[in-house]
DNA sequence: CGCCTGACGAAAC
DNA sequence: GGTTTCGCCAGGC
């Protein structure tokens, strides 16, 4: 409970600041290093948290800087909303991602993640949004 | 300053 | 139900 609320409460801090890109970025990051373990969770579900459901796009984006902030943002809990790893090939070795999330306990079939909604983790339901 | 691209998503076809 | 288009917004050229 002290975990979800701390993270809902730097959350809100850290939105009405005064820019706004950066801002967003951080955002993302940190919800992102909310994601528990042997979970993952959708770019959209994430922009839905921030309450810019419909620039989940710019989630995805956000997470062009994941692993050169510190610290690193477990970008490859991060899926599409049809759980496939469409950022796989951004990871340096492409399948590093993949193998990540099996080594967490999740099943990763074809670039896909298995029994997906099993393992969503919504930030929205989490965080107490 | 305008056009294209992009780790998404939902609606249209 | 698979494929295509549109919307969204920021960044690169």
């Amino acid at each position: 409970m002290p975990a979800k609320k701390k993270a809902s409460e730097k959350l809100k801090t850290l939105k009405p600041s005064g820019k706004r890109e950066e801002n967003f970025f951080e955002l993302v990051f940190e919800v992102a290093r909310q994601i528990p373990k042997g979970k993952v969770t959708s770019y959209g579900a994430i922009a839905a948290a921030l309450g810019t459901k419909s620039s989940s796009r710019m989630v995805g984006w956000a997470m062009n800087g994941a692993g050169k902030v510190k610290p690193k943002v477990p970008a490859h809990r991060v899926v599409n909303r049809n759980g496939m790893l469409t950022g796989k090939h951004h990871f340096k070795p492409t399948g590093l991602m993949a193998k990540l999330l099996k080594k967490e306990g999740i099943k990763v079939k074809n670039d896909q993640v298995q029994d997906f909604k099993n393992v969503f983790w919504d930030p929205v339901q989490e965080l107490g949004f």
